[in-house]
DNA sequence: ATCGTTACTTACCCAAAGGTCTGTATAAAT
DNA sequence: ATTTATACAGACCTTTGGGTAAGTAACGAT
C-alpha cells in the first residue's frame, strides 16, 4: 500500500529537478496561506477591484493583498487592468493557468474534507488528551 | 471559463467553514514545503531511518527535519518506530494516510510538470527580461 | 479650500521561521 | 581511555513574514 505513486497524467511525479524547484516554490510562494485564498475569491466572483478583493479575502492587510497580487500577475495566474480615471479603478481575474492551479489544489481541499475528522483523531491521540 | 469550479468527488469546494480551517492549517503547517518533501521521500523509499532521511531531503536541517517528522507524526502521517539499541535506531513510514495526502498533492506536482515553461516564460514577460 | 475616494508605496516594527552549534546517552570498537 | 555512531533537545542568532500607519496623486463634490 506505499507503492501507490501517481501517475495519473504524464511522467509528471518524476525526477526532474526543473518541476521539484516550480513545486517547492509553489508550496513556499505560489501556494502560500494568501495566495489560495485571493485564488478562490477570484474564482468565485470573476473580475474584481481591489478594494473588493480586500473586503472579500477576510483578514488579508492592504501590504499583502498587492504583494499577492503582483506575485500572482508575475507568475501569470491574475491579469491587472487599470483604467486611467480618477479615482483610480483597477480590475484582477483569473487567467485560465490561475483557473487551472485552483483546480489542482481542489485535490488537497477534497482530501482535507475527507480526511479532517481522521487528523483530529489523530492529533487527540498524540497529545494524549481525552476521547 | 472562469466558472469552472472543482466538483470532482462530492460537495468538498464548498463553504464548509471547518474545511476551510483545515485547509489553511494544511497549507501553512502540514502541508509546508518539508512535509512535501519528506512525504515525497518517504513514499519513494518505503521505510527510513532518521539519518537516511536527513540524507535524502536535501537542504533540511536537523531540526527541521525532527520538527516535520513529529507534525507528520502527531497528524497521523507517518508512523515512529523506536528500537531500544546503542546506537540508537528510529524507523520512519508512511501511512495509508499520509499516503494519500501525496496522492492529493499529486494534482500540484502534476501541474507544475504541465505548465511549468508558461510560468518560466510568464515571470520573463513581467521583469521585462529579454525572450 | 478642503475632503473624500482609490490604489497603491514606503518606512517602521514585531513575531515567527529556521539555521547553526553544542550537549546527551550508551555501548562497541580502537 | 578515547573515539565513533545515532537520534535527538535546547540555546542562540539571523532572516523573513507580515501588520500598522503614513504619504501620494488627482479630481469631483461640498
Amino acid at each position: 500500500m506505499g507503492d501507490v505513486r501517481c501517475d495519473d497524467d504524464d511522467r509528471a511525479c518524476a525526477d526532474d529537478p526543473r518541476v521539484e524547484t516550480l513545486v517547492t516554490e509553489l508550496i513556499g510562494r505560489v501556494a502560500d496561506k494568501w495566495t489560495m485564498l485571493v485564488l478562490e475569491v477570484l474564482d468565485e466572483h470573476g473580475t474584481l477591484r481591489f478594494g473588493g478583493l480586500n473586503r472579500r479575502v477576510a483578514g488579508i492587510s492592504q501590504k499583502m493583498l498587492t504583494q499577492t497580487l503582483r506575485h500572482m500577475e508575475r507568475d501569470g495566474m491574475v491579469t491587472r487592468t487599470v483604467y486611467p480615471v480618477i479615482p483610480p479603478r483597477v480590475e484582477y481575474a483569473l487567467t485560465p493557468l490561475g483557473a487551472s492551479l485552483g483546480e489542482a489544489f481542489c485535490g488537497v481541499w477534497i482530501w482535507a474534507a475527507k480526511h479532517r475528522e481522521r487528523v483530529e483523531a489523530a492529533r487527540r491521540l498524540f497529545d494524549g488528551r481525552p476521547t
